[in-house]
DNA sequence: TTCTATGCAAATATTTTGCAACTCT
DNA sequence: AGAGTTGCAAAATATTTGCATAGAA
């Protein structure tokens, strides 16, 4: 059962299928690397700049969300869900965790006279339980 | 007065006072190209790669902090303060505005169990002021 | 058939790196 | 003097673009 619905005017490719699949399957965000590596390994032919063009063209329709992650050398996709999440990221293996609830609900920010705020993004950091734990034992 | 201590080991430079310099007029993050073009149009020379090596060297130092913004084509670094602040970011003009108070004051995440959280990112997006003034005339 | 999407190559943009010359301490 | 920094050029990485062909409606 797909959990998307399908833009109007644009048509369905192998390409594209395989790109909305990766993303339904994934539970934390993906580069565009990823999303073609993981296609690969399932036997499909794709063109990175293929993937780059399908998740900006996706992100313009709304159905996908880029974002960076951590000091953000590339950016990560993934697809814009009707649950709101958010993630902590480890600075030392990068592993990206989802976080379970949001603690921007009932914020209201103090600039909203300035800016219309259609969303945010929370981003934690910080060590995951393996890094932490290796560190700790290293005594690095 | 400066605002922050300068870390044993690193000689002072005029390209180094330069860069804090600028850092600590901005009341919002800078690429390190738009830290660049301000030195530069302060009259001073500089190169840009050594830009970029005086603000990795600056978030090693934890004097600054390396963060990407919105859609994430571009670092942007701001110095470490005491205060802690978050932005909102226009999606239609990069505008980037400083927002007051911080939602993840006393939030404590689920995941604390798994993961050891070292701090937070918080960016909030939508249209500022001009931008949706714009949109709304134009009716676009 | 017609319009759009993809394969492929080549360009662009951002950031990093190597090394010799220079400059702080 | 000696270690750390910068100028400069060239490389590395991530992403975008142009155009002819292939594929969906």
């Amino acid at each position: 059962m797909p959990e998307i619905v399908w833009p109007e005017g644009l048509k369905k490719t192998k390409q594209r299928d395989a790109v909305v699949k990766i993303l339904e399957s994934a539970e934390a965000p993906l580069s565009a690397p990823d999303i073609y590596a993981q296609i690969e390994k399932d036997g499909q032919a794709v063109w990175l700049s293929t993937v780059y063009r399908i998740l900006e063209l996706f992100t313009e329709k709304g159905l996908v969300t880029k974002t960076p992650v951590l000091d953000g050398d590339m950016a990560y996709y993934e697809l814009r869900r009707h649950d709101h999440r958010h993630y902590a990221v480890c600075v030392d293996c990068h592993k990206i965790v989802p976080i379970q609830d949001c603690p921007m609900t009932g914020f209201e920010p103090k600039i909203s006279d300035d800016f219309r705020v259609l969303g945010h993004r929370i981003e934690m950091y910080g060590y995951c339980k393996d890094c932490d734990k290796r560190n700790k034992s290293s005594k690095e």
